[in-house]
DNA sequence: TAGATTGTTAATCGATTAACAATC
DNA sequence: TAGATTGTTAATCGATTAACAATC
């Protein structure tokens, strides 16, 4: 049964699925049960079988389901091939390391340009990608359809730069800065990688185990 | 009331608190009320007393929490203080970034060292930051307490290098790869930070956005 | 056909929210 | 004292798990 509007959660879950779908198709598997993939994910079945229904039937009673068609229909689920562009803010070493290491194509999603405002970094490229002055973005994105921008500025440009990136009429924002981006306006689509709240969780259990060990 | 063991979601929900009242604190503000609190996180009221509720009481009736008693108290419970170091594996571009801007010292942990391959790279420095040949670690571990790894080495060494770190006896990883770590030891500590996941829940999000839009 | 496994409905569990007495 | 807000208990809501008929 298909639903209208899909928990959070599940959408979390969603990138999990795919990446050991793409694991089982390396390893050629043909098919997999709901059972199978919730050792691997350590999910219980009943869980898998009911986030996939959100979507649709993906499966054959008995057989279980064929994994090409389960990770396409997952990665068509999540937008990929919709065929996103993104631009890059602040071509650091941060956004060396996600153009360099980030399969953005893998994910169906092109990269166009990086902006910075470094005048030793504008007018040379990374790789394929060219780097731009900030302020060109403007007529940039008057030419070209874009879709995402990464925000990988120092922190304390961090604000600036969104709100430059979403009076030109960008979408969406992959934000890799600690700045608070949700309030710049209500139809920005933000996303955050926060690396404080990862560590930070990591430090925590660390914390809770060596508590235990000492009493 | 104090709680056994913490729901997850409340760990996850600290360093937010976190950040919350360390921008608080940035702004002089002595006294904030969880319905304050509530307002800047998006959360209610209730589950934000339940939340510190688990860890004990640090508000006060009639007025509200100490801004700067209840940071302490929220980075008391990360773990923050406990003295933690940490070493890098991998001085790419991602390892740079990661030492260069984020504050492993606000939160606490001391980097010891990097570690990579690249002979070009062993035997530099990255700020204060030495830079060892990976097969110095062993010798390195034995001599210094390593709390934590953090892994940013390129993904084919991924497994290979954790295990490795695994053998030598650090109890937590930071991963920053895409391998699946958690089998490499019962006791072993991983904390995963997935750009992947990140980026495909926002694709998602767009995705649906643009259904919407259209039709 | 027999065995396996789906999709879905119902039951359980846990997390969030509401309510309120306690008290600053 | 009156007003405000906590900590906590109870109610609600949502998410996970179990069960099972349908069917490949």
């Amino acid at each position: 049964m298909k639903r209208e509007s899909i928990p959070p959660n599940v959408i979390r879950r969603l990138p999990r699925y795919l990446r050991t779908l793409e694991e089982l198709l390396d390893g050629n598997v043909e098919c997999v049960s709901s059972s199978q993939l919730g050792r691997r994910l350590n999910l219980t079945p009943s869980q898998i079988r009911q986030d996939f229904s959100c979507f649709g039937e993906f499966g054959q009673q008995g057989y279980g389901y064929n994994v090409v068609l389960l990770r396409d229909a997952v990665a068509s689920i999540l937008g990929i091939g919709s065929g996103y562009s993104a631009v890059l803010f602040g071509a650091g070493n941060l956004g060396h390391a996600l153009l360099k290491n980030f399969g953005f194509a893998h994910y169906g999603c092109r990269v166009l340009a990086a902006f910075d405002v470094d005048p030793a970094l504008v007018g040379s490229s990374l790789g394929e990608i060219p780097v731009y002055s900030v302020h060109e973005f403007a007529g940039f994105a008057a030419e070209n359809r874009v879709d995402i921008a990464v925000l990988a500025v120092p922190r304390e440009f961090a604000l600036s730069t969104a709100r430059y990136i979403a009076d030109v009429g960008v979408g969406a924002i992959w934000n890799f800065t600690n700045a608070e981006l949700r309030d710049i306006n209500e139809s920005l689509l933000v996303e955050d990688v926060h690396f404080s709240d990862s560590f930070l969780a990591l430090s925590y259990y660390l914390s809770e185990r060596q508590k235990q060990e000492n009493g």
